[in-house]
DNA sequence: CTCGATCCCTGGACGC
DNA sequence: TGCGTCCAGGGATCGA
């Protein structure tokens, strides 16, 4: 499932192969994951001026006319920082926000390709080749945003996990009572963090998934804090981790995942201790965690101490 | 504020 | 071979 390394992989992708490329044509199959198809005609003709990268987002920034001159300036191929993605918003007078959701896949495809069955837009470019988005289970979003209306989407987003500082990191978990699970993945606390890099970081500064974000001590959000930037640096440099069917824009799977310690790790031994790893729904999201390495809360308060087990029929 | 439940969707795993 | 069932999960939404 893309995160946060994911989609900057795949961002990093896009920008060799589709940057400064005109958009001719755009064509739409199924269109539910869209929140305007009936705009998208307004695509065409417009020049894709910037890719960048903001949380899971990957917006498309999009000039025409007399903009394109200017958008030219822009750096290829370089890291671009989006912590000030608020600001930058409104330099573009449009943009195609897109989020891959689980499944999600978006490439240069040549145009002689035919289309895989879960192509649901492609739009055709000036260099005889298409940017195809595939998507089985259109968990993914696409839209056509103005200025003003990226600024609404962008308003009340959580920090940038590589460029929060300390003190903010620590406001944003230390203030509330929600279990840190929950908070790493709510994307108004911190954006791009998915529920592998969740469990990795966790696992590596030996937090248990369960624990109240208020109740943790500075220097083990410190720890967190530092776990998730190195875990995450790290698994952009490998490009990310192909779990399910994650490939980046070239269509190349990840090696981050060779490199989980928890995530997916169910009944292996723990890397630190062996003790094996044990998966736990936390936040409605499986969580996997090392039973000694990550001891578990006292206890939740909760009204019944005996738990109801869901009936299935 | 915080929680759990439910829904969206489809492929893949598994049981029979 | 084929069918039914369950599960995965990001995010929106709703009621408690």
């Amino acid at each position: 499932m893309p995160e946060l390394p994911e989609v900057e992989t795949v961002v990093r992708g896009l920008r060799k192969t589709v940057l400064g490329r005109k958009i001719l044509s755009v064509w739409i199959g199924k269109s539910d994951f869209i929140d305007n198809p009936e705009e998208f005609p307004l695509l065409s003709g417009q020049t894709i001026a910037a890719v960048e990268r903001f949380g899971k987002f990957m917006l498309l920034r999009l000039a025409s006319g007399d903009e394109v001159e200017a958008a030219a300036t822009v750096e290829v191929g370089q890291f671009v920082a989006d912590t000030k993605a608020p600001d930058v918003v409104r330099e573009y007078a449009a943009s195609l926000l897109v989020h891959l959701g689980m499944t999600g896949q978006i490439a240069s495809i040549a145009a002689e390709i035919p289309l895989e069955k879960h192509t649901h837009v492609s739009f055709t470019l000036d260099d005889g080749r298409e940017l195809r988005y595939t998507d089985a289970r259109r968990f993914g979003r696409m839209a056509y945003l103005t200025a003003e209306l990226l600024a609404k989407e962008v308003e009340g987003a959580g920090a940038d996990p590589l460029e929060v500082s300390a003190t903010e990191f620590s406001q944003r978990v230390r203030t509330r009572n929600s279990r840190i699970k929950a908070l790493l993945l709510d994307q108004s606390v911190l954006r791009g963090v998915g529920n592998i890099y969740a469990d990795e970081s966790l696992w590596r500064s030996k937090i248990h998934p369960a624990r109240v974000g208020s109740k943790l001590s500075e220097k083990e959000t410190q720890t967190l804090r530092r776990a998730l930037q190195d875990i995450l640096n790290r698994a952009i440099v490998m490009r990310g981790s192909s779990i399910s069917d994650f490939l980046d824009a070239n269509g190349e799977p990840g090696e981050y995942q060779r490199h989980h310690r928890a995530y997916g790790r169910e009944g292996k031994p723990c890397d630190r201790c062996r003790t094996l790893i044990r998966r736990v729904i936390v936040a409605g999201r499986s969580s996997h965690f090392c039973p000694k390495c990550q001891p578990a809360p006292r206890q939740r308060k909760s009204k019944r101490s005996t738990r109801k087990l869901r009936k299935r029929s």
